[in-house]
DNA sequence: GGAATGACATTTA
DNA sequence: CTAAATGCCATTC
């Protein structure tokens, strides 16, 4: 990148993180709802910042899933991610997160 | 600076 | 309901 100016906010995937930190065990989010707390419609970019994620540990981007209840992807597995939601008390079957609502943690 | 990529979403067939 | 096409946007090559 020619533009080093980066201002002073942070990155994108920063915010990302700071807003997966917030999500509670047991509870988990969508790309979706977090693209919108961040006000744009970045859902893709989302996701890319999970993906680098740099600290697994403090940032459980395993408790984000798709829009549509699926569970969408992980970095050390979708197999993994499953487990980590289903051993957090959120009920996962068919690949698609049941009773969605009741885990959802909203932002707002 | 521009093109390609992706852990997505929504609409349409 | 499933599948394909289209749109979006930040990051990376």
């Amino acid at each position: 990148m020619t533009k080093h100016l980066k201002n002073n906010r942070l990155t994108f995937n920063e915010q990302c993180y700071a807003l997966l930190s917030l999500i509670p065990k047991g509870k988990v989010t969508t790309y979706k709802a977090i693209a919108e707390a961040l006000e744009t419609k970045a859902y893709q970019a989302v996701g890319n910042a999970m993906a680098a994620n740099p600290n697994p540990i403090k940032v459980p981007c395993h408790r984000v899933v798709n829009s549509n209840g699926a569970i969408g992807n992980y970095a050390f597995g979708v197999d993994k991610k499953i487990e980590l939601l289903q051993s957090e008390g959120v009920i996962i079957q068919n690949g698609k997160v049941m009773d969605f609502k009741a885990h959802f943690f909203d932002f707002k």
